[in-house]
DNA sequence: CTTTCAGTTTGATCCACATCAAAACACAAA
DNA sequence: TTTGTGTTTTGATGTGGATCAAACTGAAAG
């Protein structure tokens, strides 16, 4: 018993599977890396990512610490990144979707600088970064886009300074619904209709907002009429109202 | 009297100057972009990075929305990037100091994503991007340099998340003092004294606070013993009090 | 010199959100 | 079915930092 038991944990951490990509297929295309791609290109594309790694829920891509030496592009399911911090606090600084490129914060020091955690049972591309480094080289287009990814987290996480510095509660919350939104609607999805992934903890966290406060702001937009929630399902009645509250810092 | 204002209007924006860079005699060099690369490789370097524009106190580097064409190395001086939002709340979301880099947030997008205000009399050295793709392509060390300073960034500002997401004011502040200081130390400045270049209103908008709470911190570490404070000038004289403080949660 | 002004300090008061507490709920395992 | 566990909701209370207000400082301008 002991044994399967050992060996459960060791494989649970992380599935491989050898596939070859298939980015010419891949409806993910121009949301990913390859964004913008000849075909050609897109054939040196495959030749590179060509691992498909299955995450299950709860399960880590990659922790803080560990040495980095490959992203990773979501090829289905979520994700959160969460720093911890030394005494044990930490704090959830990202939520990934499908076409999104993860772990771009160890290229700096060589190491992960967070945990990347499925939120749902998910799968990767995972893109071996000296591959990464080699192609861009050749690719004009592979190199630029890499770059503009890398430019655009950095954008993106000032605008979450932004939410954490000058806004209060709920324009984040209102602000963190829309953004949701417009991520889904980008990916075919229903940007008014969706299921939450993370908990309201983990709204909370990546908002710098407690759990409870996420719970009420919920509570109060459904009583302005603007959204449905129920658990995790999240209908929007009224985008506008929710636009309104975090553009015009209205109370 | 209104032509010679009106020249000095448009002149104060930017001093541009024509000068030759000088990586290779340059002591920022291994804090900078060329960090870790050959003589060969810095004249190739230096080919490219011709052009050292003054900006005087005040004035700005680029502001938001302008079309990026270029990142900038700080040669001297020292730099805030401000993020406006639209209602007119804005936050500082970075202090830049000689050898960093400014202007990578405009890749993504193809227009800078904040302004860059130089907080005393500066100079950057201007590396138009488009020779930066081209030479990185050559210059193995200057991609993987230039990817790493990005990937910090990133790192960076997800400390920041921290500070604003989870951190209490004094912490936030004592974190803030600890950061000046261990970037001035590797510039070869005294890590225990120094001038602040920004306002109490500036390290408040920069941490998530009002000027005022800044005030009280720096006022409570006084009596505590941990600086010394007197307007702008800086003289810490108990580090580990301070790194008890920002990293042990103490009140 | 005086005036002006931006920046800073300090005190008094307020309030948005945290904290504490308890109940309701969903869902899985026994 | 019960039991347990994790999540969410809601209410009552507390508090850290915001806000309001006033005085102070130093530097620049007249």
């Amino acid at each position: 018993m002991a044994q399967p038991e050992l060996a459960r944990q060791q494989n649970t951490q992380l599935v491989l599977a050898e596939l070859k990509a298939a980015c010419a297929t891949c409806n993910l295309r121009e949301l990913c890396l390859p964004a913008g791609l000849s075909n050609e290109e897109l054939d040196q594309i495959e030749a590179m990512v060509n691992i498909c790694r299955k995450i299950r829920r709860g399960e880590t891509l990659y922790r803080a610490g560990e040495v980095f030496d490959a992203v990773y592009a979501v090829r289905s399911g979520f994700f959160k990144s969460r720093v911890t911090y030394e005494d044990g606090r930490d704090q959830v600084t990202g939520f990934s979707m499908a076409g999104e490129i993860l772990g771009m914060d160890g290229i700096g020091q060589g190491s992960h600088n967070c945990d990347a955690v499925a939120l749902e049972d998910s799968e990767v591309c995972s893109i071996p970064y000296t591959r990464l480094e080699e192609l861009s080289r050749e690719i004009d287009g592979l190199q630029r886009h890499f770059h503009k990814l890398m430019s655009r987290e950095i954008v993106r996480e000032s605008g979450v300074m932004m939410l954490l510095g000058v806004m209060r509660a709920e324009e984040r919350i209102a602000a963190f619904l829309l953004n949701l939104s417009q991520r889904l609607n980008a990916r075919g999805y229903s940007p008014l209709e969706f299921h939450l992934r993370m908990t309201r903890e983990e709204i909370g966290s990546y908002l710098g907002l407690k759990l409870e406060t996420v719970s009420r702001a919920f509570s109060k937009f459904h009583k302005d009429g603007l959204i449905e929630v129920e658990q995790k399902f999240v209908r929007i009645r009224n985008i506008e109202g929710l636009k309104q509250i975090y553009a015009h810092h209205v109370n």
